[in-house]
DNA sequence: GCGTTACATATTTTT
DNA sequence: TATGTAACGC
């Protein structure tokens, strides 16, 4: 975003907006987040606020982390340690770690993530002997965050009719384990500390006195909780500045509500409504496609984006014959545009519906061996190997821990199989105790322990496994370092060489758990209390490299809060972009166009739309009809690209697959809605979840090539004086938008990001001794 | 326990 | 198609 230039008459209002609430709706690339962090410089600065009674709330760590680069740049001194920046989720962590005393678990709590909440309702399923088939886990799970998100507990649970009775039950248990085992979900956090600042007026006062400015990054995708805890702290007549876009609304599912934008508005009836329609981002032609596509949508504030820089190109569109031919397009004209010079593999990134639709360009970009980043569904700590390893931490640290420890007491097998597990846990419910003191008891006393006779034949490997885990508490207690501990456990257990084995074709298993040692390793001095504590908070986004020089492939969610030169949206059929889900629902069809708007805001230059008149799904071929939301962008700003890139095409020939070197008239013009119309279009496009990495860049060989296109004024290892750290040496400096990022060893403050320009750097000629 | 097979099931995933 | 898993037999 740019930045030397001055703020814009309304960025300029919001930031130097005065007290009470301010609601700032701010378009795509309209400078949000210098918005956002000029106002908190402002308020610093001009109206003398301490950073002590800040709280600025964002969705993710990212956001978090680069408002704090921001001001910290600007102001030119450190705020982290006083000013609350962070996500709503570690927000709430913190004020509940603080406040432990007056809620019913313990302050070094553990969060569990999605994969252990999914098996513990597994379990309680086969424990409450509820059927399977009609009580899915995933449903019993979404029931359950729904619930917490709507505030309630499992005792304000409806149970009016045999499902809700069943649920609540599964709910009621679900609670008790959790806190059985002194874990809390993400949920919980949130709802938690809403029953905490509610339950509690004088903590609750505590806060706002502390809190006199409360500031919400993506606003439009806060659910109930979220807004209530942000009424909450802010009080009646607090300073709450909200920064959203309802257009970008695309989390529905999860409970975010857009129209709390609107409900701001009748809560806080005195409110100052501040609109950005100016964008730094896109070229007109963009804008004016994006503008075509959202305006359709209801209950919103009607923006009208512009921009200054020019209208551009027009929106290209392409109508393949199949998914295959949608592919090599697409890596085609890519590959042709980064071989003319023209532009570079970083300006691209391949949009879509759905993870599935990325393995054709995978194989397509593959083929031609060319380079690109896959942002995938699954998780860095999502995997597997990951989650062993962090489970048998947390069973170390808490041995009480029965999720974790289901998890890892038969991984690698150890001969402690169902039956075993089933004496282990009868024999802790039948002595009030839990499974792992059970178990440690077995460790402790071997056939002396009362439990042993019990055991049957599971006793033996039971209590092996028991006197491992009191080896491991030990080495904990002696030994503060987390790498040592994890190191032990790896080689007691044999895990690098059962993992290893059991891999099939996955040959980056083991490089994920090293990944984890290294992230261990920053924790050393914290301690392993502190880094279980932030395991689940921490989002895998953090330890991936900004911008690789190969384009990138992701969904339309994950593309939120990123621009790219160059864009492709795939998938431009009914069913793939407005998903067939979403058919029968229209506040869902709602939210699949502001999916497609916030794909079209990304572009920054260029804009191409990609299409397939078949697609491949479940091993049938379905015909497709065009998106209906193709025909809400101005059909003058669209440029058909099928006639020219077939002639280019049949020249080359190496990249033919033999499917559509027969076929006879694949060239479609513009608009092929007549023939296309006869098609019949059936149902099922429901794609395929595909188990990749999470962020993957392949092949390898050219994966961090190192490139910078705009020159920086400063380089690795110039020796620099900033006006408050003192002198410090340059590790990195690179342009991100229109700003020089320079990441700097301080000798006084150690490392520290600076925006270039946006406070005095000075350059020394002599290095520092 | 482990390996096989049959079977249903298949958006999106900030924390 | 392709994947995760439940059920079965060794």
């Amino acid at each position: 975003m740019e930045n030397t230039e001055r703020l814009n008459p309304q960025q300029e209002q919001a930031v130097t907006a005065g007290n009470g609430q301010i609601l700032v709706i701010a378009g795509p690339g309209s400078g949000k987040t210098r918005v956002l962090t000029q106002r908190i410089v402002y308020l610093m600065r001009t109206m003398g606020i301490r950073p002590y009674n800040i709280l600025a709330v964002t969705f993710t760590n990212k956001a978090a982390k680069e408002m704090v680069t921001r001001i910290e740049g600007t102001l030119g001194e450190n705020v982290q340690g006083s000013m609350w920046i962070g996500t709503f989720h570690s927000v709430c962590a913190r004020i509940l770690r603080r406040e432990a005393g007056a809620l019913p678990f313990d302050s070094n709590f553990v969060i569990m993530d999605t994969d252990d909440q999914q098996s513990l309702i597994k379990r309680i399923i086969r424990e409450l002997n509820i059927d399977e088939k009609s009580f899915k886990p995933n449903a019993l799970h979404n029931a359950i965050s729904n619930a917490k998100n709507e505030l309630q507990f499992p005792e304000d649970f409806p149970r009016s009719n045999y499902r809700e009775e069943t649920l609540y039950r599964v709910y009621e248990r679900y609670q008790k384990d959790l806190l059985a085992s002194n874990s809390l979900d993400f949920d919980d956090l949130l709802l938690w500390t809403h029953k905490l600042l509610t339950d509690n007026p004088q903590i609750r006062d505590n806060y706002r006195r502390r809190f006199h400015h409360i500031l919400v990054d993506e606003f439009q995708d806060t659910n109930t909780v979220q807004y209530q805890l942000l009424k909450l702290l802010a009080g009646p007549d607090g300073n709450l500045f909200a920064v959203g876009d309802e257009d970008q609304s695309i989390y529905r599912w999860r409970g975010a509500d857009y129209r709390n934008i609107l409900q701001f508005e009748k809560d806080y009836p005195h409110c100052q409504k501040i609109l950005l329609e100016q964008n730094y981002r896109s070229v007109q032609n963009v804008l004016d496609a994006a503008g075509g596509v959202i305006d359709r949508n209801k209950n919103r504030t009607p923006k009208k984006l512009f921009s200054d820089r020019g209208a551009g190109e027009l929106i290209g569109l392409y109508e393949a014959e199949d998914d295959r031919d949608e592919a090599r397009f697409v890596a085609d004209t890519i590959q042709r545009l980064i071989e003319n010079g023209n532009a570079k593999g970083g300006d691209f990134a391949v949009l879509y519906r759905t993870n599935a639709q990325s393995r054709l360009f995978e194989d397509a970009f593959l083929y031609r061996g060319m380079a690109y980043r896959l942002v995938g569904a699954q998780r860095f700590y999502g995997r597997r190997e990951v989650k062993d390893m962090i489970a048998y931490l947390r069973l170390v640290f808490n041995p009480h821990d029965q999720i974790s420890l289901t998890r890892v007491i038969n991984v690698p097998t150890r001969g402690i199989g169902a039956k075993a597990q089933e004496n282990l846990n009868l024999a802790a419910y039948e002595s009030q105790k839990s499974s792992g003191a059970v178990l440690l008891d077995l460790g402790r006393l071997g056939p002396e322990s009362v439990y042993w006779p019990e055991m049957g034949r599971s006793a033996l490997p039971l209590a092996d496994f028991g006197a491992k885990l009191m080896g491991w508490r030990e080495q904990m207690n002696s030994d503060p370092s987390i790498v040592n501990l994890m190191d032990r456990i790896i080689r007691e257990t044999g895990y690098q060489s059962w993992l290893e084995a059991d891999s099939d074709g996955e040959d980056d298993r083991w490089d994920n758990v090293e990944e984890l040692r290294k992230m261990a390793y920053e924790y050393e001095e914290r301690g392993i209390s502190e880094f279980l504590q932030n395991l689940a908070l921490v989002s895998d986004q953090d330890t991936v490299s900004e911008n690789p020089d190969c384009p990138t492939l992701m969904t339309l969610h994950a593309v939120k809060g990123l621009e790219f030169n160059r864009v492709f949206i795939i998938g431009l059929d009914d069913g793939v972009l407005p998903h067939s889900r979403s058919f029968d629902d229209p506040e869902e069809m709602a939210e699949e166009r502001r999916l497609f708007y916030v794909g079209i805001t990304r572009a920054k230059n260029s804009l191409t739309l990609v299409r397939a008149e078949q697609r491949m799904s479940y091993g049938q071929t379905d015909s497709m009809i065009r998106s209906r939301f193709l025909n809400d962008i101005p059909q003058d700003l669209i440029r058909p690209l099928n006639e020219k890139t077939s002639a280019r095409m049949n020249r080359t020939a190496s990249q033919r697959t033999s499917r559509w070197e027969n076929s006879p008239s694949w060239s479609r013009g513009m608009f092929s809605a007549a023939s296309s119309g006869t098609s019949t279009y059936t149902k099922s496009s429901d794609p395929i979840r595909r188990t990749g990495s999470s962020i993957t860049t392949k092949p390898p060989a050219q994966k961090s090539a190192a490139k910078e296109s705009a020159e920086t004024e400063f380089h690795a290892l110039d020796k620099v004086r900033h006006s408050s750290w003192g002198e410090g040496t340059v590790l990195e400096s690179k342009i991100e938008g229109d700003d020089e990022i320079v990441t700097i060893q301080f000798k006084s403050v150690g490392l520290k990001k600076v925006i270039a320009g946006m406070t005095k750097l000075v350059k020394l000629s002599k290095p520092i001794s």
